[in-house]
RNA sequence: GGCGAGGUUCCCGAGUGGUCAAAGGGGGCAGACUGUAAAUCUGUUGGCGGAUGCCUUCGGUGGUUCAAAUCCACCCCUCGCCA
């Protein structure tokens, strides 16, 4: 067993309270802990992955995962780990986001209502908006230190730069989610990231203080990569979302396979279920060799995310086009009416149509410095129309840069 | 409420009437080198156009001027000190 070792061999686990019993507790049966997620996009990102991870370790576990939705908090915005106010949006916008989120969960946790242990999604905006704001104030208010809230790690860095009374709550809500979970559902562990620390022993705190009841809680690292840049949304070749119509397959799989070298294993950890024996087999690998292990990454991380099949067809796309085997089939493709071609069509045509390129300034500007290719010559002249000749089997082959291809296929 | 400082292109940050699509750095992108890696060097980095050119951008709205990111008025926001 050792449920929680198992966590922290995979590097997953970064701080807990009490972990000796939190150990026992997690072996001892199965428990209901929750982790929350703020909907602030219509789509989950990079970031949201190692929470999700650790919910589907845990339900694998035999632990009943609560996954909250912050519908209500993100109308608020949580101050940690962030250095400005986030903007307000309307509780229409972020209902909408919740659902979609939830969707996408679907990959990597067990929704069923089947077995004792499926997953359970919930939105706070169903308690926190019946709040009255008095009965609040006395109920849960009166349990909270300003002095030791202004001690949170979260909150002092935030003092520097300013911090409205509506951000400084966030601790007080995310706190009352918890007793609310601890009441209703039985949540005696809350999960989140680094910087949810202060909040989660808040929650702790006030559930001792209210309930008299002990409950846990762990959070698990702020993933960087080693170079020192955050997991977040935001990475080299534009934001990663979970969402395939904003991130392709296709785009996933290559993001991970574009990990640095000194990433691959331990992104292997966090982010696939291989098991730990397994990854240590890869760990053994050096230099070029070390492509097997991002290649095996890419895949898995893939296929958790978006299913099986499209990670054998981003594998297939990415082995056609970089080793040269296999077909082109599954590369990203457009279609262009054939017709298009007689009436003119230059390679700056092409490369803004298919999305290679963001702008005509930017097809010129990359035909300029030499990264435009179509079948695999690079363009010299990105202004002259495309000839006939160039088409094989209905198709071109575009490529902007070193890596980034496209099919244009004619029909 | 008073006083002071400030809001600049993805980020930081210069710019204080034309020479500003706006220095410099970071990041991104491209080229060379490689292993779809790292490091390094070089180039590039608002949109449209083949181009002299045109359009949009310096918190917001008006104004002064041949000409404004730069001057004036009012407004909004942030930070600091005081109350």
């Amino acid at each position: 067993m050792d449920t929680l070792q198992s966590l922290i061999d995979r590097s997953l686990v970064y701080q807990m309270t009490n972990e000796e019993k939190l150990n026992e507790l997690l072996d001892a049966g199965s428990l209901s802990f929750y982790i929350g997620f703020d909907a602030t996009a219509n789509s989950l990102h990079l970031g949201h992955l190692v929470p999700l991870m650790i919910a589907s370790h845990l339900q694998k576990a035999g632990h009943k995962p609560h996954i909250l939705i912050g519908g209500a908090t993100a109308l608020i915005g949580d101050p940690s780990g962030r250095s400005t106010e986030r903007t307000l949006e309307t509780r229409d916008t972020i209902n909408n986001w919740a659902d979609s989120l939830k969707s996408q969960m679907n990959r990597f946790l067990d929704f069923s209502s089947s077995t004792d242990n499926g997953a359970v999604l919930l939105n706070n905006a169903d308690w926190l908006n019946k709040l009255n704001y008095i009965s609040f104030l006395r109920e849960v208010g009166r349990h909270f230190s300003v002095n030791r809230m202004l001690t949170a790690e979260s909150v002092k860095q935030r003092l520097e730069t300013g911090l409205s009374f509506l951000e400084f709550n966030y601790m007080l809500l995310q706190s009352y989610d918890f007793l609310h979970l601890f009441k209703e559902h039985n949540c005696t562990l809350q999960v989140g990231g680094a910087d949810q620390w202060g909040n989660i022993v808040a929650g702790i705190d006030l559930i001792r203080r209210k309930e008299s009841s002990e409950t846990y809680g762990f959070t698990c690292p702020l993933v960087t990569t080693s170079t020192g840049e955050k997991m977040s949304k935001s990475q080299p070749g534009g934001a990663v979302w979970l969402d395939p119509a904003l991130t392709s397959p296709y785009q996933y799989y290559q993001f991970w396979i574009n990990v640095d070298d000194r990433d691959a294993t331990y992104f292997m950890k966090l982010y696939t279920f291989l098991s730990i024996n397994e990854i240590a087999e890869y760990e053994k690998l050096e230099g070029a060799d070390i492509r097997k292990t991002k290649e095996k990454l890419a895949f898995e991380a893939t296929a958790i995310a978006h299913g099986r099949k499209e990670a054998e067809k981003a594998q297939s796309a990415a082995k056609s086009l970089f080793t040269g085997t296999g077909t082109q089939q599954d590369v990203p493709s457009t279609s262009i009416p054939l017709a298009n071609l007689d009436e003119g069509l230059s390679a700056i045509d092409l490369f803004t149509q298919t999305g290679l390129c963001s702008s005509r300034g930017d097809a010129r500007r990359l035909g300029k410095q030499g990264g435009l290719y179509i079948q695999g010559e690079r363009v010299s002249v990105p202004e002259e129309n495309i000839t006939e000749t160039l088409i094989k089997d209905n198709s071109l082959l575009l490529r902007a840069g070193k890596k980034r291809y496209h099919r244009v296929n004619f029909v």
